[in-house]
DNA sequence: CTAGGAATTGAACGTACGTTCACCTAACTT
DNA sequence: AAGTTAGGTGAACGTACGTTCAATTCCTAG
């Protein structure tokens, strides 16, 4: 036996990283074979060196394209109007989109450590530039007296935290909607920096 | 050869744990093997089995002792008082505690997914526990009138996830000393929260 | 000073890993 | 209808893993 009806590159590649992405969000990038991740896809091991030259490869293929995917998604988001308002979009913005993905935020951030140097390298400088938008609306809030933040750093690394620990408990159909996990953390964090009440869309 | 001068079982088995310890929240559970282990010890891998029965319980005993601290610190913490006081209480003891045991807490967050599922379930339940005294503090000043916090089980996770989060950055001998950590953190709990402000001890 | 147990070695066991490769076959081109 | 090739198999490679155990050495008690 070789080729199966019907089998086509254009589908098994993205099986591949899906299988991939799905299979170490559950277990973690170091436990999970490649043997795994080709039963998965319904394929033998050695067919996935067609889609990836080898397994480290294939995380960083799934980090960096995550984290494009990211700075492509947030460029399109308004952040130039007032501090307040820049901070609602990019706190919704992140919310939704890390509740779209949450097994691709899971491994972006739980299996940094298991990228070769140069490949952390790359996708550091990719959160870098993500948190520095952030800390560049805290940095004019403050400047103009809107936010009561002591230190720009510190309190955009505590937004990050909150706001992406949503990946940890959040399943979807749970209790909460969408909507309103948005509107409950846009309220947490909009007081938490201190930003004056009210000052809805 | 064989022993070596000097050796003792009180000694070789709390080094094999802190070895374990730094290794795991450095590289992870699975990509940390028991002859790094010995190595770092410097010992061979087969001494290890003297101090535990295999690699899975060497893990669950790190976060389970890492656990039972946790529990056995707090509970000497007052959390009985107004709410807005046991908050800052509770805040307080959660940044000094995790800013000591930095490793500690990294292995006990990131490595629950390869607990088997019995040893799992121990450490989850604990960590429920602990959460769960944060949450009852929230109840409290809700139904008091004192905190706005539309949902008491989110806000939980989201203080949580944000003081946690500080050691994925915090490094001893940086920019920051603990005491304006712990005052800038606490000043976003309270404010997140909806405390009234101004209420320090 | 000597026996006996505690601590440790070093080699070995079976298993499973990531990766390679010669071969095969279904599907597209002409 | 034949030829080409992308897509895949399945077996094999060397390595490294977790774990076991007989043998060895150091320490302690009497």
């Amino acid at each position: 036996m070789a080729r199966k009806t019907g089998s086509h590159s254009d589908i098994t590649g993205p099986r591949v990283r899906s299988a991939a992405r799905s299979l170490i969000a559950r277990h973690g990038f170091a436990a999970v074979t490649m043997r795994q991740i080709a039963r998965e896809v319904g394929v033998q091991a050695g067919a996935l060196y067609l889609y990836t030259p080898d397994k480290q490869t294939l995380l960083f293929d799934l980090m960096k394209s995550h984290m494009d995917e990211l700075l492509e998604a947030v460029s399109s988001v308004d952040l130039s109007g007032p501090p307040e308002r820049a901070l609602e979009a990019f706190a919704r913005f992140h919310i939704a989109f890390h509740l779209d993905r949450a097994e691709a935020v899971f491994v972006a951030y739980m299996e940094l450590r298991n990228l070769t140097e140069d490949n952390f390298a790359v996708i550091e400088d990719q959160r870098k530039t993500y948190e520095n938008l952030l800390e560049r609306i805290l940095q004019r809030g403050r400047a103009s007296g809107v936010f009561a933040v002591h230190d720009t750093k510190l309190a955009t690394m505590a937004l990050i935290a909150m706001l992406t620990g949503l990946t940890t408990w959040y399943r979807e159909g749970g209790r909460l909607d969408r909507g309103d996990i948005q509107d409950m953390y846009w309220d947490m964090v909009r007081k938490a920096v201190g930003a004056d009440a009210a000052l809805s869309a």
